[in-house]
RNA sequence: GCGCCUGUAGCUCAGUUGGAUAGAGCAACGGACUUCUAAUCCGUGUGUCGGGAGUUCGAGUCCCCCCAGGCGCACCA
């Protein structure tokens, strides 16, 4: 267990202890004291930890708030870590730890390696995180960037928290925005070989559908002139989407992602599965019909509208493939809980979601479902507006290209999921240099660097046994092991309320005491017994940042 | 019209699930390199927390009503 959990329990600990000798004194039933809670006081010279027990439990003892800290000031029993305690405000209870408790986490570093900050709140349940599954008809645009960048980087946070993960793309190669793209295709080809045809108004108008019909007439001439239209939409379709998705992985392994499952919708088709769930559905009396098409009583289920499953031209819906679809992940995979990203455009759909896996005997709670709300582009002072199918889109590429992996996968992680994101583009090229990620990486460089110095003449970094750790006193040091301590409660934080963008901050407050640290204090040519220690407190931080960096998908590079 | 998300410093955003004097980065200004990387550090200030009412010892946080922006409200996905 990490010493911060140690110390927290045994503030907790110490609490309780202190209420159930105040309960016994006044004839109070002790079960109806509140749990103890614990947090970080805003302002840290109050002390290193408070709690506000005495003012909520305050009137249970019929006593005054400041009256009621004063008596568990003085029954609170003597503890390993904490070296004082003092009353303020209202009734604030102040604990202030012994600092030599702080050491223990250079010891956790080096013991755990890679390891540190892991934790095991998952307990090796199943998780399945599904992210970006971008229609394969064209390139990825900016909302499929961050969703890559908060899913994968979320993946790798309940991993680190414990979990079994899997990392899953759905691909829609079926249903209506399917023939349409195949149309389009059409349309470009034959449009390649002079003949007058126009892409449908609902099509894709983009550049790229173009170049796709380009390449495949190099490959493969006229081959497909001669067939009828449903053949020769079928035809370039079907290779098409396997160049598209071909792509697509490739772009995403550019940014640094690496699924465990591609899952494409088509195999559901030919499994029976989406019939087969229809029937389910209908078997356990939750559909109807209506205007000849087959609809799911989602209303019956808390939602707010009723869907439809199959349309009266006898196709089934997206609706009815996504059911199928979280069915598999769950009965079929057996996924104790799974994680959908999803573009805040399809909010009206999570209700329906849930009301079919209700349906289905599953726990809609298990589904949970992460909006991510939209990002939009500035270039030129000026909103861009981009529509796949018009195809003035800045893609996720070009994205990459211009503006660094590292960077685009950092910024996306800055900020929690339900915040508008306004991506500048002139500012991520022109200025990436005061980039936040560069400011992180910097501080593991330089840390690289001091190591690097240290070897060169002839000193590597301690074995911690051989190390006086009470050198270690200077309030830059403290803060700086304080921070490095608090890191697999980060995880922790990160990890149960789905928040990634917990790391970066973490990351960017890490660097930024780092960088206090090395302004203040010496390393190389410092007395030897404080070189040394200030060695190790380097390298841990070096180990620790690399860590976060590593969650984030981010370079953690030994020079600049 | 109805539902979801958002509104906090000039800009971009945090705010530990109701706690103490509301914070950080950027931008602005002033300092700091003969010494481990100045992509850095130190200092300076700015708030009707969108507005109004309410709940209580205590509200940026919870309830209600408004205002503004985004996204939905398809036999599209």
């Amino acid at each position: 267990m990490y010493s911060i959990f140690k110390i927290q329990d045994d503030i907790k600990q110490g609490i309780t202890q202190s209420y159930k000798k105040i309960a016994a004194d006044n004839g109070i039933d002790p079960s109806l004291i509140p749990e103890a809670e614990l947090e970080v006081p805003k302002d840290r010279s109050f002390g290193d930890y408070a709690t506000n027990a005495a003012m909520t439990s305050a009137k249970l003892f019929g006593k005054k708030p400041r009256e009621m800290a004063g008596l568990m000031k003085e029954n609170f029993p003597h503890t390993e870590y904490v070296s004082s305690i003092e009353i303020a405000g209202p009734g604030f209870i102040n604990f202030k730890l012994d600092r030599a408790g702080l050491y223990n986490v250079l010891n956790e570093i080096d013991g755990m390696g890679d390891n540190f900050g892991s934790l095991d709140i998952g307990k090796g349940r199943r998780v399945q995180i599904e992210f970006v599954s971008a229609n394969p008809t064209g390139p990825m645009h900016l909302g499929n960037a961050r969703g890559g960048a908060l899913g994968d980087v979320l993946a790798s946070i309940l991993q680190k928290a414990g979990y079994y993960v899997e990392r899953e793309f759905y691909i829609n190669d079926a249903g209506n925005q399917i023939e349409k793209f195949g149309a389009s295709l059409e349309a470009r080809y034959l449009e390649l070989f002079g003949q007058d045809t126009e892409v449908p108004e609902e099509g894709y108008h983009g550049e790229d559908v173009v170049e796709l019909m380009k390449e495949y007439i190099e490959k493969y001439g006229d081959v497909c002139l001669k067939m009828d239209s449903e053949e020769r939409q079928k035809k370039l379709r079907e290779w098409a989407l396997e160049k598209n998705i071909d792509r697509m992985k490739d772009d995403l392994e550019a940014y640094g992602i690496h699924y465990d499952v591609w899952f494409r919708e088509s195999s559901m088709y030919e499994s029976g599965e989406i019939r087969d769930v229809i029937n389910e559905l209908k078997d356990k009396g939750h559909t109807y019909e209506s205007d000849g098409a087959i609809w799911f009583k989602a209303t019956d289920f808390g939602a707010d509208k009723d869907d439809v499953l199959v349309r009266a031209n006898g196709l089934t819906t997206y609706f009815a493939s996504d059911i199928a679809y979280h069915k598999n992940k769950f009965i079929k995979r057996g996924f104790d809980t799974v994680i959908d990203i999803w573009g805040a455009d399809h909010a009206g759909h999570v209700g329906r979601m849930k009301a079919a896996m209700a349906a289905l005997g599953i726990d809609p709670d298990r589904l949970v479902v992460i909006l991510m709300q939209l990002v939009r582009l500035k270039m030129g002072g000026e909103f861009a507006r981009m529509s796949k199918r018009k195809g003035n889109m800045v893609t996720l590429r070009d994205l990459v290209d211009a503006v660094g992996r590292d960077a685009v996968r950092f910024l996306f992680n800055m900020r929690s999921a339900d915040s508008q994101f306004e991506f500048d583009m002139d500012l991520a090229i022109k200025e990436s240099n005061e980039n936040p990620v560069f400011y992180v990486q910097y501080a593991h460089a330089r840390i690289c660097s001091i190591l690097r110095n240290a070897s060169s003449i002839g000193t590597e970094v301690p074995a911690l046994a051989d190390v006086d750790m009470t050198r270690l006193n200077k309030d830059a040091e403290y803060q700086l092991m304080e921070k490095l301590s608090s890191y697999p409660e980060e995880i922790g934080q990160a990890a149960l309320r789905l928040e990634p963008y917990r790391i970066t901050h973490y990351a960017s407050d890490l660097a930024s005491l780092f960088h206090s640290f090395y302004t203040e204090c010496r390393v190389i040519g410092e007395e030897e017994e404080v070189m040394k220690a200030r060695l190790v407190l380097a390298d841990s931080t070096r180990k620790v940042l690399a860590n976060a960096l590593s969650l984030l998908g981010v370079n953690a590079p030994e020079k600049m």
